[in-house]
DNA sequence: TTGAGTTGTTCCGCATTGCGGAACATAATT
DNA sequence: AATTATGTTCCGCAATGCGGAACAACTCAA
């Protein structure tokens, strides 16, 4: 990218949509201060936009002034979701697997480093992190997030490895290590696995959609309780596997 | 507003995100020109904002160079939803509820002269529209609509009124009367109804949430070859209603 | 294959729009 | 009451966003 293109990018629309990602899971109401910080702006300039935000309708002023994302966001997100065919066609069964195992089965894609989980059927006795759409995991360390790793030409994992280097600094070569080892075992099992390793009580194996656009990947998790490694890999995840190679496009 | 107000007003940012929201339910990639005439603004506009929504990653672009919405923006929506502490509160029960009767229960929240769903749980059995997180009905028109209506002050109800006089022109008159008659039965029996009015082959009941903020409505929804209106308000209206009171704040 | 039409991208001169420090208003805390 | 913290608005400034035009690339029909 040369420096001429940097004209093309709209600055102010950069800083609108860091205001409303400033948001995290489980905030409630932000002040303008709060934002100010969180997105390294003058106050000033995030009231403006804040304000701007308001009168579209994107975030909203509850009695104390403070600032929450309205409803509207999820409009957005919404005309996301209808586009995705192959998560309409996964929607019913990912519900029947998840009835079946136990287990919660997500679809996911990657976003960068991470993994954004566009459809979720949770099993009952939920265990670990919420799954919703719309929340991320990270991509090297999560079955799912691997799954989608080896979905990318190798020209795009190699783009994405050096994302990774430089999010993980000193502790990349353990991750990348782990990675390759997973790469190996996909390479002869046609799935990936987690086993512990981004949460130590979840299990998860995952299978990338073939043919997919955008690339898809499913996961299926649960208590590390329920069923060893083995079992995992000799019961679940060849109904993963087959599932996936259903969903194939 | 006068005119200094208009001063804080950030134009760029209304406009990038004018182009996010011109995706609509079931939009596959759109090109520049289609956005830009959804937008109404110049096609060199609209380049060299798709060219920022890209690199900021809530536009991806497919193989023919035409944009979708990246997984990014459901990360927008996933923080504005996770901040909803009724709605998880109400997941649990709501599930309950679609399960006893087979019908969907929805959980909706006002956005201008919409509701927009915040938490779907989907009967087996679907009949109808597309009722999902982040999906919008009408207001006047559907039950969940008039019961945030009711949760409305006068003074509020007032400027709603206003909003969707401008929308229904000329159908305004039969739009409010009805909307009136669904006042006096609110008051009478606490639920409101809409029967086969938005759509010909669903009934539906729907209460506000007493205390919540921002202010909630729960819905119930089915196909109207089930039970009779009376049926309706008999059996299924009372559960709602129960729901709602265990659920206000 | 050629020409016409369509779509997408970039340029560039322009001016207005977005900027941010400062002033001011309001709210909270000590 | 004084101080601190937060939120809002002003206003001079300049750079950023703008959009018509030029150009590039693609598609389609004859």
């Amino acid at each position: 990218m040369n420096e001429d293109q940097d004209r093309l990018f709209v600055t102010a629309l950069a800083r609108g949509l860091d205001v409303l990602a400033a948001y995290q899971a489980g905030d409630r109401a932000l002040g303008n201060t709060e934002l100010a910080q969180r997105c390294g702006l003058p106050k000033s300039t995030v009231s403006r936009l804040t304000y701007t935000l308001c009168k579209l309708g994107y975030l909203s002023q509850d009695e104390s002034g403070k600032y929450r994302p309205a409803p509207a966001v999820l409009t957005l997100g919404f005309a996301a979701l209808s586009g995705l065919d192959l998560r309409e066609r996964a929607r019913e069964p990912m519900r029947r697997l998840s009835k079946e195992t136990g287990l919660s089965v997500t679809l996911g894609v990657r976003q960068g480093t991470r993994v954004v989980y566009v459809e979720t059927c949770r099993a009952l006795t939920r265990v670990g992190i919420r799954l919703e759409v719309g929340s991320t995991v990270p991509l090297a360390t999560t079955a799912i997030g691997r799954a989608l790793y080896m979905a990318l030409a190798p020209a795009e994992q190699q783009e994405v490895a050096c994302l990774l280097a430089d999010e993980y600094g000193a502790r990349w070569p353990e991750v990348a290590a782990r990675l390759q080892v997973a790469q190996t075992t996909y390479g002869e099992t046609g799935f990936c696995a987690s086993y512990g390793e981004f949460e130590p009580d979840i299990h998860a194996v995952a299978v990338p959609i073939a043919g997919s656009a955008p690339a898809m990947a499913i996961n299926c998790s649960g208590p590390a309780y329920r069923l060893t490694p083995a079992r995992w890999a000799e019961e679940i995840a060849p109904q993963v596997v087959k599932l996936a190679a259903q969903l194939a496009v």
